[in-house]
DNA sequence: CGCTGGCCTAACCGAAGGGTTATCTCGCCG
DNA sequence: CGGCGAGATAACCCTTCGGTTAGGCCAGCG
C-alpha cells in the first residue's frame, strides 16, 4: 500500500472512471489500472468495479476512500509544513483551463508572485471536471476557470468570448455550424465555455479542428481556414492589425465570469487565499487585461496535471 | 515520501534513537538510518538529530512526526477497514514482555479467542519502553505487562515473582547479588519486573546469565547453576517435584500487578476493548493461573516486533 | 589518548513499484 | 454479429525501496 497507490484509488473514484484519473494524472490508463490492482491486490477487496456508466465503491471502498483522501492530503500537508518550517517558498498549485493557461493567468500569477514575495507557483493545465476532483482532493490549491461547483468559486472578472475569421469571412447560408472552428484543446472539454459554445452552436465533431494552443489555431484563422472561438481582449491586437475580424452573426456576445475556485477557507491554504485576494485588486485587472501576454506557444507546458510524489 | 519511512521516522522519534527503532522493528541499524536518510533528503530538512543523550526534533521535524503518525494510524485503520466491511476477523496485535509471552498469556489468549470468536490474536514480544511507544503510535492494539505510563492501564491480575533454585542451594555472605542469575530476555529490560528487581539487589553485570527463554532458564537454575526469578505459580510444578525450591531471603516476596494497557476508550479498536473485558473475568483469571501452559520453547517466537507492510 | 557506543555512509542485492506498449476480455450498441 | 470503448492483463524495462554487511566518523569517557 502505497502513497501512490492511494492517491490513484481517490481520484478513479472521484473521476468515477480509471481513463479519466490516467488522464488528470498525465499517465497512460494501464498505469492507473495496475496501481489500482495492487492496491485490490493489497487490501483482499475489489474497492470499486464498473457498473454501467460511471464506477461503483464497494462498502470497504467506501471507507477505504475517506481514509485514503485523509491520507494524501496529510502527505501534502507534511511536506507544506516543512517548507513553510523552514521558510521556504510557499507552493501555490494552480489549475485552468489550457485556453486561460496561454493568455491571462500567466499575466496574473507573474503579477501575483511578483507582489506577494515567498510564493512560488505552479501552473497545471485540466478539465473542468478534473478541476473539479484536483481542488476537492486538495491535489491542486486553486483552479481558475469556469465556476466550479462544490467549492467556494468567487468571480473576478468579466470578460467576453468572440470568434475570429479571415477578415473576408462571410456567414453563408449553413450558419455557424457550417463552419470549421478551430479550437485549442479546452474545446474538448464539454463543461468548458469553448465547449459549452460549440454545443450551443450544434457544430458537428467533423467540424472542429482541435490545435495545440490558441495561438496555432488563430493562425488558422488568420489563413482562412475557419473560425476560431477567442477572448476578445486578447485578440484585439490581430484585429487591429487587420490580421484577423471578429465574426458578426445573430447570436449576441458571449459574456462570461472568470472564477477562482478553492476550499472553503479554512481548508484552503494561506497561499490560495493570498491569491484570491489578489485577484480582486486592480492590478490583477489590469495584468489580466493585458492582452499579448501570454506565454510562447513554444513554452507552453506538455498536458502534465498532477505531478507524484517521487 | 513512503508509508515505511514515516513509520521509522514516528518510532525514532518516539524512542528517542535508531538502535531502539532498529530494534523495535526487528530489522539492522542501518535500515532504519537509511529510511530515515532518504525522508531526510525528501523533505529537504533533518527532521531530527542527535543531542547528547537522545535525539532532538527540528521544528519542522516536529510538525511533520504528528502528521506522519496520523498517516500511519489511518493506514492501519484503512486494513481494519476492509477486513471488517469484509467480514474477516478483527486483528488483535498483542505486544508482551519476553518472559510473560511464555507463561500467562498464551493461556489468556487462547482462552479468550476460543471465547470471543471472530478475532484474529498476534503476539509480540517488546521490552517496556517499546510497548509505550507501540501502543502509543498505534503500531499495537493492547499490551500486557507492567503498568504502561500515558495510555489507559488498568490491573488484571496479582501475581508473586519468586526466586528458585536448587534444592540444596544456600545463600552464602555475599547475599543475592553474589549468586548467578539466570533470566530470560526480560531481564535486559531494565524497566521489566525483572530488571526491577536486578536492580534492587544490585546484581552485577557479570553475574547475570540471560537465556532464550525461562524454561531454559530454570533447567540451568535446577543443575544448580544459580538462581532463577520465575512467576511462582507457573513453577508451582517444578518446586511440588522437588526440582526447583524457592530460594528464601531476607526480602520479602515480590508481589506485582500485570496490566492491559491500550489507549483510551474511544481511540482504541473494539477487540482490544473486549480483551480488556475478558481480561477482568473469571474465566481469564483460571486460564492466567494454570500452570505449565506455556507455548513449548521450540515453538517461542523470534522477537521480531513489528511487522512493517508490504 | 585510545576505546566504545551510536549514527551515518558505501556497496551491493533482491523485490517491488511504476512506467510503457501491445493484447485480451467483456458489455454495449448499431 | 461486428465494432467499439473501457478496463484488465501480459511482457518488459528502469528506478526506488528496503534489506544486508563492512567500515567511517564523532562525542563521551576511562
Amino acid at each position: 500500500m502505497t502513497l501512490a497507490q492511494l492517491k490513484v484509488f481517490v481520484l478513479v473514484s472521484r473521476l468515477g472512471s480509471v481513463r479519466a484519473a490516467a488522464a488528470a494524472l498525465g499517465v497512460s490508463e494501464p498505469a492507473v489500472s495496475q496501481a489500482l490492482a495492487a492496491l485490490r491486490q493489497h487490501l483482499d477487496d475489489p474497492l470499486i468495479s464498473r457498473s454501467g456508466a460511471g464506477m461503483e465503491l464497494t462498502p470497504a471502498g467506501r471507507r477505504v476512500v475517506s481514509i485514503a483522501s485523509q491520507m494524501v492530503n496529510l502527505a501534502v500537508d507534511a511536506e507544506a509544513a516543512v517548507r513553510q518550517s523552514n521558510g521556504a517558498a510557499e507552493l501555490l498549485r494552480v489549475v485552468t483551463s489550457s485556453t486561460l493557461a496561454q493568455s491571462i493567468v500567466p499575466s496574473l500569477l507573474q503579477a501575483f508572485t511578483a507582489r506577494a514575495g515567498g510564493i512560488e507557483v505552479s501552473l497545471g493545465v485540466a478539465t473542468t471536471e478534473e478541476m473539479s476532483a484536483l481542488v476537492g482532493e486538495r491535489l491542486a490549491d486553486i483552479a481558475i476557470g469556469p465556476r466550479l461547483p462544490g467549492v467556494d468559486a468567487e468571480p473576478v472578472m468579466r470578460y467576453r468570448l468572440t470568434l475570429v475569421g479571415h477578415p473576408d469571412l462571410r456567414v453563408n447560408g449553413g450558419g455557424l455550424a457550417g463552419l470549421r472552428w478551430l479550437v485549442d484543446p479546452t474545446g474538448t472539454d464539454p463543461q468548458s465555455d469553448v465547449g459549452v459554445l460549440l454545443k450551443k452552436h450544434r457544430v458537428p465533431e467533423s467540424n472542429i479542428m482541435v490545435f495545440a494552443n490558441e495561438k496555432a489555431a488563430w493562425s488558422a484563422a488568420a489563413a482562412g481556414s475557419g473560425v476560431a472561438p477567442a477572448i476578445d481582449h486578447m485578440v484585439a491586437s490581430e484585429v487591429d492589425r487587420g490580421a484577423l475580424a471578429r465574426v458578426t452573426s445573430a447570436e449576441p456576445p458571449v459574456d462570461l465570469l472568470l472564477h477562482v475556485s478553492s476550499l472553503e477557507s479554512p481548508r484552503r491554504s494561506q497561499a490560495a487565499d493570498k491569491l484570491r485576494r489578489f485577484a480582486r485588486t486592480p492590478d490583477a485587472m489590469q495584468a489580466m487585461y493585458r492582452p499579448d501576454s501570454g506565454v510562447p506557444a513554444a513554452k507552453f507546458r506538455p498536458p502534465v496535471y498532477v505531478t507524484l510524489w517521487s
